[in-house]
DNA sequence: CGACGCGATGAACATTTGATCATCGCGTAT
DNA sequence: ATACGCGATGATCAAATGTTCATCGCGTCG
């Protein structure tokens, strides 16, 4: 066991960890460790600032909605689109802040759902892959994460779902297991190659058997995804959006405002489970906390496939009040 | 919108998370927060701790880094791919801090493996630039550190071998040897007639007899230092790639997934150590931070020339698992 | 009616943490 | 050699938070 602390501020990973543990976890103050170490009490907190910034801690405060108010928002959407419970956030204006909430709920929710050996298939996106940063696992498990979509090198790495699956298993315990191939090929044919690839198959099996699924509620805006990620010009966005599709399931499976599915450029050249995959999937999780959002949640939640609704307070009222309108005033 | 707080501690718990977010999230101060609902600071700061105790906030704090997780992940690496040891950082997301975070372990490392009088053969790049300055040595040496590499005035100076070496002998101690040549020049001839020249000669020499060597593993995407340095024209690298040529080790020797070398318009035209006076140098540490090498790393390994695999934690496991399924799904 | 208990309340004080600034050491450029 | 920049450092001050304690309102019981 080191007891000293170099003179210099250029200190070890271990060192700031131990640091770290002395004053979040053992609840020592600054200035005790200050006189412990021999050091003024401001460098040690400038050290367990920088324990911070480093990534060594990480200081999550959760959010979650109290009962009353949210309980009956849950109510009228497993009435009205028949799934099985809905995990509501409070409202927040920052976008940032609202995926990071909601992100947290869905991480509680997990914990306390997630068995010793649960298999959960995992799609992409920014509010998927801000769950597992949220997670603080009460017991270590050990279940296996599988993507359920390839992996793209457009808009970022950190939204791919075999990242998102790593820090999974990292966080609750077991093994991720990822699908070597883009989420999206050029044509038909080379899907069908790919598809008969053992590599492939293998990682679409499992996820198709998983227990649950997690996955993203996308819209088709013109900044989406969708188009960051260049999987669409604007003319075949526009094109699709004429066909009155208002979202996508999971970043590639599009949807109109009924839950029917859409036919579009994509339709045969993605890589990854498809919506009727996820029908067979006991417990599959959708999670959106954009406002722009709520057409296309609206089109997933009548898909029928949806088991688990996670949003925030407000997109809920909203959905329910568009489903309200369009039931009565047609259309 | 209910902008009113009930005199009474009981409140209703919707009250209690608006608060609650109002302090945690948004970073009100519990004075400011008296004030805007007219009561104490002191009632302010019961009622959050009630929220706590409540668990409508939670708050948890994680330690990362559990010395074990990576050890096991140097085990893995050393059993795979018959390498002597791994130094691996743990993840950041902004790349630049990244780099800094590895190139400070590798600069550890030196420290602590540089004899007295030890023999540094140094390559190009960001990577391998950024450990000198991370150097904090204990002891003032006398080493020699030689470039691995000719220069090149595209890219940015900073980059180059050369600077690199005179910055490490400044930190450790000792001498650096520049190679008084282009990194790469126009054809073999140019190449063949710097190559009998004594003083390119003598600074080759000596880094074929180096102790140890610090080389970059490159990737081949349209903006990798290739390209930037205008080595390589856009048809150049789309032709390398279709050779199934997925990076590169210290700037210039091609390798596809399986660690074999590619003919490529490169081949005869670099001035420095090649892969083949790699391997007659007991510990040649390769060093990457970008998650786009994964491929590169990988053949880099497979090369069998690398000791020390210097990489962060993500990088380590996605290399492993991408091994893995290369034996597995062949291909 | 009045004494008492009990929890809520806020003033006053103590502790902890954050921010500022002058200084120092060191390396570099002039 | 000297000036300068830069980052680290800790003294000092300011802000935020935690703790203590006397008081108050209110209901209960003797």
């Amino acid at each position: 066991m080191n007891t000293s602390i170099s003179r210099e501020l250029p200190m070890t990973a271990d060192e700031l960890t131990e640091l770290a543990k002395l004053y979040h976890i053992d609840g020592w103050t600054q200035e005790e460790l200050a006189r412990r170490f021999d050091v003024s009490r401001v460098k040690i907190g400038r050290l367990l600032k920088r324990a911070v910034s480093e990534g060594i801690v990480e200081i999550c405060v959760r959010l979650s909605h109290p009962p009353d108010r949210t309980a009956a928002l849950e109510q009228a959407l497993i009435a009205r689109f028949g799934i099985k419970r809905a995990i509501i956030s409070v409202d927040h204006r920052d976008a940032e802040r609202q995926r990071e909430l909601l992100a947290g709920l869905v991480a509680r929710y997990l914990d306390q759902s997630l068995g010793d050996t649960s298999v959960v298939a995992v799609g992409m996106g920014r509010n998927v892959s801000a769950v597992p940063r949220q997670v603080v696992a009460r017991q270590h498990r050990h279940c296996t994460f599988v993507c359920a979509i390839g992996g793209s090198y457009r808009g970022g790495e950190a939204m791919n779902a075999d990242q998102t699956c790593r820090r999974f298993a990292e966080r609750f315990g077991g093994e991720s297991v990822t699908l070597y191939a883009p989420a999206i090929v050029a044509n038909r044919d080379t899907r069908d190659a790919l598809m008969a690839n053992d590599t492939v198959r293998q990682s679409l099996t499992r996820a198709q058997q998983a227990d649950m699924a997690l996955v993203g509620v996308g819209d088709i805006l013109e900044d989406s995804n969708m188009v960051r990620m260049g999987w669409f010009t604007q003319e075949e966005i526009n094109a699709v959006r004429r066909l009155g599709v208002v979202g996508d399931i999971m970043g590639y499976d599009f949807i109109d405002m009924d839950g029917a599915l859409a036919d579009t450029p994509l339709v045969g050249r993605v890589i990854g489970l498809t919506i009727e995959h996820l029908r067979h999937i006991p417990d599959v999780i959708a999670t959106a906390s954009e406002p722009t959002k709520v057409g296309g949640i609206l089109g997933a939640l009548r898909t029928g496939t949806i088991d688990t609704l996670a949003t925030t307070e407000s997109i809920a009222e909203t959905v329910l009040g568009l489903d309200q309108s369009r039931r009565a005033g047609g259309n």
